[in-house]
DNA sequence: AGCACGCCGACT
DNA sequence: GTCGGCGTGCTC
């Protein structure tokens, strides 16, 4: 006698077998239960899922169904919440159950056998514990507003908070309330980066005691990881702190989720699943009845779209968030005065233009910090031209056409429009286009140069330190290379944007964007947003130390090296008007019918030739109209990737849009068949692999 | 994704 | 003659 049960187990995405599988079971074992079941010639962790009676494909007996292997029993089945969540996720972003089951799960479990895990069960049992008596600071009234209103509404809630306008003790308090009244709840803080994470997890430790915090992130060993989920799948751990995967944590009583910089690009998971945190959190905090916080100083747009206000004039009812507003800066200077120089003032070719670079041999003169802010993101690059200011816009799009190097052409990746590149400029006719940006490759030695001969107050030679991916390469050289930041023995710092997310130069009195003009007109059309953010991120780095800036008698400054100074952006930036950059932003899209006003998908594929990465898309999307859904969502012509060709595998994409998102949902579920069944068709055999990325952060 | 099976070039 | 290249096919 024995029993069928449904497992989800690591199937490969794109593969026949996308659902769950069939198993059998000498006895019942309730849906969550681990277990280790045959899967072609290995054995595989799975999970028990949801639903009684055995599939139709197995009902026929057409299917050997094979047994169980092995029970991990000893841990409590992953709750219904957990497996609800692991569903969504698998059915929005189009993966199957298994895989997003198994990638949510520690590592470290696949490899457990039954009688390892009972052991290390064994051995940790004892985790976790009662908090200390916290230490709660008085909050600022605009602190102990956005509290109240914390504690009276559901939320969800955008707290719109200035750097340093102490987001984190809000944060803190409401976990401090809820962890107070609810012997049992559990909280979920998410943070964007893993070197935030040491930072918030000492305040939350000092504040919580340090059994009562667990982290969780990539940047983690096997075991320490399989630990932190044990506790918080335990119940022990009272709050959960960690990156975009703690939003998968099993945490039967989640009551709280925190996402802080919830504009930052890192919650989307870019590769497998790729799910957005944030909306996800969202998702689970409306499921599981748990309060969520989304807070930051620059909101994405989608977030802040969501929170607006309803409006009687308009009879818009408003979002479906409650924004909470932090003006304020606490105990740090004013924000920085922020200065705009014209490069069209300044002569072809300049690099750093003459103020700039007076103020920062000023600074270093005075013994005071500077940041020098690079854009090196790689942005599909954008014509330009320098005489007239023309660019590569798709005459078709709102959108700027990219620069395809490897057969010369310009191409719209939002509708598909290509032409070869033009000779000279079709607006003035200068032979000399190029792309958007060159020649900023030499910035960091030109840097290096103009403060050779620059020397500190004590007659010591100007130090000039660079920040970026390839210098902190080796492990702990980041961590190095702050240091040297934080004691003073650095003058001026050059890096990327790397440098600007949560790390406290309080000696810093002048931050600069020497090149930030890429961002404005950029085929990516979220670059304007990532460049405002940074803006005020790295403007809200310098003079936090209000004391010292009070000392120096000096106003930190922000510089902007552009040219297009007109631009709204720049309007915005100087008077740190975030809601009118928004306002601005969010008109653009609402004429484009981009995001938050519309919806998209992006379908990649990879092919040994081009033509072949392209024809699949193609025909799958031919073979698409009928299917539910589709009246509403329009399939562009495939396109190749930016990245053409990667280790010699050519890649396509295609981008799906639709003005609802239900519809796109309806039909990218309904096209996933259509998808395998034209891979499987004998015309597309050169075709490597393919995969769906709802909601792309970039197209 | 793994991990097989299967059919063609340079080695003991 | 084998060892090993990676093309393609399967996994309840």
């Amino acid at each position: 006698m024995s029993v069928l049960l449904p497992v989800a187990v690591p199937t490969p995405a794109h593969s026949a077998l996308a659902g769950l599988l069939t198993y059998r079971s000498a006895r019942p074992l309730p849906p969550g239960t681990l277990v280790r079941v045959p899967f072609g010639r290995r054995e595989v962790l799975g999970v028990v899922w949801d639903g009684d009676q055995a599939p139709a494909d197995t009902a026929d007996g057409s299917i050997a169904m094979r047994d169980v292997a092995g029970v991990l029993d000893g841990l409590a089945p992953l709750g219904a919440a957990w497996r609800a969540l692991v569903s969504f996720a698998a059915r929005y972003y189009q993966r199957a159950p298994g895989e997003v089951a198994l990638a949510a799960l520690p590592p470290q479990l696949r490899e457990l056998s039954t009688a390892q895990l009972a052991r290390r069960l064994r051995r940790d049992g004892g985790a976790g514990g009662g908090a200390p008596p916290p230490a709660p600071l008085e909050p600022t009234p605009e602190q102990a507003a956005a509290l109240q209103a914390l504690a009276e509404g559901n939320g969800p809630f955008l707290l719109f908070g200035a750097t340093g306008s102490g987001k984190t003790e809000v944060y803190l308090q409401s976990v401090q309330s809820l962890l107070a009244a609810d012997p049992d709840a559990q909280a979920l803080v998410m943070v964007p980066e893993i070197n935030l994470t040491p930072q918030l997890e000492q305040r939350f430790a000092a504040r919580f005691g340090a059994a009562a915090v667990v982290s969780l992130h990539s940047g983690m060993t096997n075991p320490q990881r399989l630990r932190s989920w044990l506790a918080a799948h335990a119940g022990a751990a009272r709050i959960v702190l960690g990156t975009r995967m703690a939003v998968f944590a099993s945490l039967p009583r989640l009551r709280l989720i925190v996402v802080d910089e919830e504009h930052d690009p890192s919650y989307k998971q870019q590769e497998g699943a790729r799910y957005s945190a944030r909306d996800l959190a969202v998702w689970r905090g409306h499921s599981e009845a748990a309060r969520v916080i989304l807070g930051s100083a620059t909101p994405s747009l989608e977030s802040w779209y969501q929170s607006r206000p309803p409006d009687a004039a308009t009879g818009d009812a408003g979002g479906r968030y409650r924004r909470l507003v932090m003006p304020s800066r606490i105990g740090a200077g004013a924000l920085p005065r922020v200065k705009l120089v014209d490069m069209n003032q300044q002569p072809r070719g300049t690099v750093l233009s003459a103020p700039l670079l007076g103020a920062l041999r000023e600074r270093i003169a005075r013994g005071e910090q500077s940041l020098i802010l690079l854009n090196r993101r790689g942005y599909a690059p954008v014509l330009h031209c320098g005489d007239c200011g023309w660019k590569s816009e798709c005459p078709h799009c709102s959108a700027y056409r990219v620069f395809h190097k490897i057969d010369r052409t310009l191409r719209c990746h939002h509708c598909g429009f290509t032409e070869p590149v033009p000779r000279a400029c079709p607006a003035c006719g200068n032979p000399d286009i190029a792309p958007l940006g060159r020649g900023t490759e030499r910035i960091e030695e030109y840097i290096a140069e103009a403060f050779a001969d620059c020397a500190r107050p004590n007659g010591t030679p100007a130090c000039i330190v660079r920040i970026d991916a390839d210098s902190t390469r080796v492990k702990g050289a980041l961590e190095q290379q702050l240091a040297a930041v934080h004691d003073g023995s650095v003058d001026v710092l050059v890096g990327t944007q790397m440098v600007a997310k949560g790390h406290d130069f309080r000696r810093i009195t002048l931050v600069a964007a020497v090149n930030p003009d890429g961002a404005l007109f950029s085929s990516d059309f979220r670059a304007p947003e990532r460049l405002f953010a940074l803006l005020m991120q790295a403007g809200g780095r310098a003079g936090r130390d209000a004391a010292f800036v009070a000392a120096q008698q000096a106003q930190a400054e922000l510089w902007v090296q552009t040219f297009h100074p007109q631009h709204s952006l720049f309007a915005a930036l100087r008077r740190h008007d975030y809601p009118a950059f928004a306002a601005q932003e969010l008109a653009d899209r609402e004429m484009a019918a981009m995001p938050p006003f519309g919806f998209q998908a992006l379908v990649r594929a990879e092919a040994r030739t081009q033509e072949a990465a392209q024809a699949f898309l193609q025909d799958a999307a031919a073979a698409a109209p009928q299917l539910p859904g589709a009246e509403r969502v329009t399939c562009y012509p495939a396109v190749p990737m930016a990245i053409q060709r990667v280790a010699d595998i050519e890649r396509a994409q295609m981008l799906v849009e639709s003005p609802s998102r239900a519809a796109l949902q309806r039909f990218l579920t309904a096209w996933q068949a259509v998808l395998a069944a034209t891979r499987a068709a004998p015309a597309h055999r050169g075709l490597i692999r393919w995969a769906v990325d709802v909601d792309p952060l970039s197209i």
